[in-house]
DNA sequence: CGGGCGGGGTTAAACGTTTTTCCTTTGGGC
DNA sequence: GCCCAAAGGAAAAACGTTTAACCCCGCCCG
């Protein structure tokens, strides 16, 4: 690999002057600039970005720490992610947890050991995981939000309302809640959205709470089999709706015709599944790009939004509600 | 950030020593040895990857180059690559090149210039990218093997049998099939292991090829339609099993009552779609695992297999294929 | 005519490691 | 009591950049 030096050599001109002309930096003859960049070219030089970060300190590179890549929720995001980090300019560096808090404060270690220049974060528990902690690099989080960073997400507040007036453009007023965890701010905006929308004329038959991964608890799977006359089933996540779906199924109930649901995030499996489902899609690729611009931003210093960035969702009507 | 110099400087010993200690070289006392640990725990020392980086010529980071996470097959060997790349102390650099080729050159191109020490790589087209070419770095295929290349992959030969043996067991002896592009070897030997099981017993009435990506072509919609008789379509992954019982249901065909259909796989769609895919199962986490432990050991000088690390197939029985 | 200034460039230090070479001590064998 | 080897440790160079400090020359201006 060719190197600065041999590049200095070449052209016969200090290696200074060739770091000048490579950072664009002034104070270098037009002439001698020329030579410079055709001999970079020619012999094909690439900076070595390890010597580079050792005196700059930055790596660019950023780490994505994500919960579970398996979840169909995250591999549009992160798909949208590395794609605008790369052009530009930054390499992607991908923590997957699998839902744990130690896989996730592993990975966080080994993102600052290497140096990233900053994080993107969708965050696995409630509390800020230690090596976060003692990080000086930006951090912008995306789909759950958390008090004191800098974030990127859906209104899950507008998401919710859609749903609630969708519901009642359908008919349906009496309806179950299968909410996702109280302690994602995520899962308790969507509810929120939906229960305070209207009030008088929806009523909520009972609610239970059950994780994102969607898996169905014993208190779900009972309150689903008994559903006390709700219409309509308004689930946290198309996970956990899917799920839902698939229970109700096995059980004989049909849906849309015994009861309606409806999701939330539009995965790719909503409109997989059959009867597909009706949901909110979240502006994923969006969201990505808007975060690694962010992130971007913060790196090169500007100050970072304290106020979360927040996009628009909208309503995808399929096959899982029916007009009553 | 507190440098092998400061634990040098606190220990009262040279630089020179604290590496040795750091590394586990010999000729240190224990007596230092035990100072020196203690001081780096004391003081939170975390080595400066660059610099190691910049003296050894090694990273400690691998790249994954990958065609498109937002295909359901992906994601979960992203997670397994990166799991126990993690647990080696490796951190995982994402390309995801959203199918194009460009993409993916621009991608090695990153990842050569952060001199990773290594690549996974599932390529996206059949010629090798002229990036990679000039990279001095091991590299191991997963999925797509090449020639001239380290590469674990299923037994796509085997799948193939897997499925010519079960159609024969449920009776189904006129098939169709939607094969994979014919350039793509994974998808050339499913079809193969298929179609040459029971060459007698099993009749193909036709074959269209189309891509992994699942999208129908013309052709194969209106050979659909047709399908000549076949009582079984074989498809080359379950991309386009599930796009064509989609279509097959959108024509008022049933699966599996008029037709069954069989997919490749088991990506995370095939049990969510009704019916649910009749498919084969690539053990996905062991190839990811396989494919980093195989790298690693590329890295740290031991020759690669230059054959291919194969890994057998398990056939899941869903309810794509009626028994007639 | 001399001093200052600025454009164009060079020198050298510094970033945090690893590694080679070298030095000092200690202890043992004769 | 001497010599030598080996063990334990130190010094310093090197990796490829960036950047601060410096230098030289020609020009303008007072």
């Amino acid at each position: 690999m060719p190197t600065i030096k041999d590049l200095a050599a070449r052209v016969g001109v200090s290696v200074a002057t060739v770091s000048n002309v490579l950072n664009g930096k002034p104070n270098v003859g037009a002439a001698v600039r020329d030579k410079v960049l055709r001999a970079a070219k020619e012999l094909g030089y690439q900076p070595h970005r390890a010597a580079q970060a050792m005196r700059t300190g930055r790596t660019r590179a950023i780490g994505l720490v994500l919960p579970d890549l398996t979840n169909p929720f995250f591999p549009q995001l992160a798909q949208a992610v590395e794609n605008t980090a790369r052009h530009l300019g930054l390499l992607v560096c991908l923590i997957d947890s699998q839902g744990g808090t130690e896989g996730e404060s592993d990975g966080l270690i080994l993102l600052s050991q290497h140096g990233v220049d900053g994080i993107i974060w969708c965050p696995v528990g409630p509390h800020i995981p230690a090596p976060l902690r003692d990080l000086d690099r930006p951090v912008v989080l995306i789909d759950r939000p958390k008090p004191g960073f800098a974030a990127v997400h859906s209104n899950y507040l507008q998401g919710g309302q859609l749903l609630a007036r969708y519901a009642l453009q359908q008919g349906h007023t009496r309806v179950g809640l299968l909410s996702g965890p109280s302690d994602l701010e995520s899962a308790q905006q969507r509810r929120n959205g939906f229960i305070r929308a209207y009030p008088k004329r929806i009523r909520v038959a009972w609610e239970v709470r059950v994780g994102f991964d969607g898996i169905l608890t014993r208190e779900a799977r009972d309150t689903l089999l008994r559903r006390q006359r709700a219409s309509l089933i308004v689930a946290g996540n198309d996970l956990i709706a899917i799920n839902a779906m698939h229970f109700l199924a096995e059980h004989g109930i049909s849906v849309p015709d015994d009861v309606s649901v409806t999701g939330f995030d539009d995965i790719s499996w909503a409109k997989v599944v059959s009867p597909r489902l009706t949901t909110i899609a979240q502006p994923l690729t969006a969201i990505g790009n808007r975060a690694v611009e962010l992130l971007q931003g913060a790196m090169s210093g500007s100050k970072i939004p304290s106020r979360p960035t927040i996009f628009d969702v909208t309503l995808v009507e399929r096959d899982s509600v029916k007009s009553i």
